[in-house]
DNA sequence: CTAGCGATGAGACTGATTCTCAGGCTAGCT
DNA sequence: AGCTAGCCTGAGAATCAGTCTCATCGCTAG
């Protein structure tokens, strides 16, 4: 069977180049969570990244996933945001798209959303502080349309 | 020995109407739980209430603490902050006292700040979406003075 | 082509939170 | 005050996300 072979984004370009340059090897896993990643315009579970991953061709291994997960974390390619529902999830820092996220209380629903002004009331608070803000997580809880 | 009988505050007292109104008996384990908490400014985790609890002469079993927390939370008398420490923390919700936190990544120090322009962005996003927001969470993330 | 060492994953382990259920206590009634 | 229904509690088991261990796999420098 063919394999699609589909255009690498900037994201997934850059991260390759970064992995590179921080020393690491070249790994399937790796490879195969990061093609997951670069996908999504939101973020995804562990758990849902290991069922997409088994559902293609590619399993890889729980602790992998983590594993590869905080490396790109620290790498600053991605984002571990915890919407408040007892697991953490990830999702690829595109510097044009950068948001937040507002979470339904009663299905757990995720819609991101972004907005100028609050971003500079953050920056403006980072400056302000006698610490060295490295990054933000706004979330907005509520209802979303369909559960009100 | 003598029991320091402290003042009630408004947020203890406003608590325990509320659980009144809502149809709950008194108790003991839940009384000493919300006494704690009225005690604190900022938020505290499961663990370290049963900690503060068992120092007192008042131990609380941790299914009843958890429970207890979740029933206020329901109520909106506390807060339940997830600040991507890999365990939750609650606080009493004091409307003159709504604030936000400073994480530290490398220590664990929480620092509590609050900003109106912040504040207002949030409320201008809450009215535009098409969601009916309850509240919301903001984390910023970095390195505290010390660790820096 | 091969050795050396990073990359991977099965499964045990941990720590936080939730569940179960028997016994305690409150509130309401007599 | 005494009695009862049913909420309140807490010890311990069960869950579950996430972490660790370690034997094995597979890059890649040479
Ligand atoms: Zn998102
Ligand atoms: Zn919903
Ligand atoms: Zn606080
Ligand atoms: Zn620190």
């Amino acid at each position: 069977m063919a394999k699609t072979k589909k255009k690498e984004s900037q994201w997934e370009t850059a991260t390759n180049e970064k992995l590179a340059e921080a020393g690491f090897r070249r790994g399937g896993a790796r490879a195969a969570v990061v093609s997951l990643l670069d996908e999504q315009s939101c973020a995804l579970s562990a758990y849902e990244i290991e069922e997409l991953l088994a559902a293609r061709e590619r399993a890889v291994g729980r602790a992998s996933i983590y594993r590869i997960l905080e490396q790109l974390d620290e790498l600053g390619v991605v984002s571990k945001v915890e919407l408040g529902q007892a697991q953490a999830r990830y999702e690829p820092i595109r510097p044009d798209h950068h948001h937040h996220h507002l979470v339904c209380d009663k299905c757990g629903a995720v819609i991101a959303f972004d907005d100028a002004p609050l971003e500079r009331a953050v920056d403006s608070i980072s400056k302000r502080v006698d610490f060295a803000v490295e990054g933000h997580e706004i979330v907005l809880h509520g209802l979303c349309a369909d559960c009100r």
